[in-house]
DNA sequence: CGGCTTGGTTCGTTCAATGAACCCCTGCTG
DNA sequence: CAGCAGGGGTTCATTGAACGAACCAAGCCG
């Protein structure tokens, strides 16, 4: 994000956390590839975003360790893994305070049940690690029509990477 | 943030929580609002921010229902209390992952333990509302010298109005 | 009434985002 | 093997947003 040129506001671990994933986009391609989407193209349709600022922000990615590059796909590290809390709570947050219906649900593979925003299982009670959810499409998803987005509304695992 | 002119990336609730909370500045003017920062000049010399850029962002958080302005205060109202977990989470998930010594620590009045990345006392076992949490100087803690960063490194509850 | 503080707005400059065009490598295909 | 298509980018001119310094206005304070 480059908070300035300096870094005055550092004084926090919030303002360093926003300098990997505050930028504009970021966390968009940080969710895409929390739902399987690896490649360079996809991201590119799926999120309709110039291919210059893909490129940068993908690079920036790999450079902070939470994309990894394997051949030509771009594949979530732990320190990725570990943003799912914070992607789902926003995510929760504007459907909660914002009067939207949600797009998207995750289930918990077993137990069938849509996670609470705070990430645990109504039915089992536990937080649900995210290899354990299963994306659905919900009431209020968009039909784009790429074929990124279509895939997107098959039921599948997260992180399983989806092929178009 | 206006993810484009359009609202193609929409197909999201984590876009429409971007678009609100997405932007430069605004997320750590939140997470100052939190601490107890109410004030239009204490923001500023708190931030770092120009004058201009900090107007245009209290408004729109005013105006997405975020802040509520209450005379000369900007006050967060429950939509922007309930940012708290994301706040919190996205600020550890730094301090986990770039290694870096945490500047605040929070704090369970009653319990003195300091809360878990997922917002749960280790003590007590339960989600700790921010109302009950304590802000403390950590070890990483940077030593500006503004009246406002003076303030913020003594002990006080978060949401608590800040007088310097 | 004059000056000081608080809470902004205005405006010229700078810097990053956008989108179209171009480039390079690989794998077909006629 | 020449040509061509598609994936994975980079380059570059244009636009829009951020920056920061200067300015404005309302409210106290002596």
């Amino acid at each position: 994000m480059a908070l300035g040129k300096d870094y005055a506001a550092q004084d926090c671990s919030l303002a360093r956390a926003l300098e990997v994933v505050g930028e504009r986009w970021t966390l968009l391609i940080v969710r895409d590839a929390m739902y399987g989407v690896r490649r360079f193209s996809d991201f590119l349709v799926h999120l309709d975003i110039p291919r210059a600022v893909l490129s940068a922000r993908l690079q920036s990615l790999v450079e902070a360790g939470v994309l990894a590059k394997d051949g030509h796909d771009y594949v979530l590290t732990g320190m990725g893994r570990d943003l799912w809390p914070v992607v789902h709570g926003l995510a929760r947050w504007s459907e909660e305070h914002m009067s939207a219906e949600p797009c998207r649900l995750f289930v918990h593979i077993g137990c069938g049940a849509r996670v609470r925003p705070d990430g645990t299982c109504p039915s089992c009670g536990e937080v649900v690690p995210m290899e354990d959810l299963e994306i659905h499409a919900g009431p209020g998803v968009r039909h784009r029509d790429d074929p990124v987005s279509r895939v997107l509304r098959s039921p599948h695992r997260l992180l399983e990477p989806i092929r178009t």
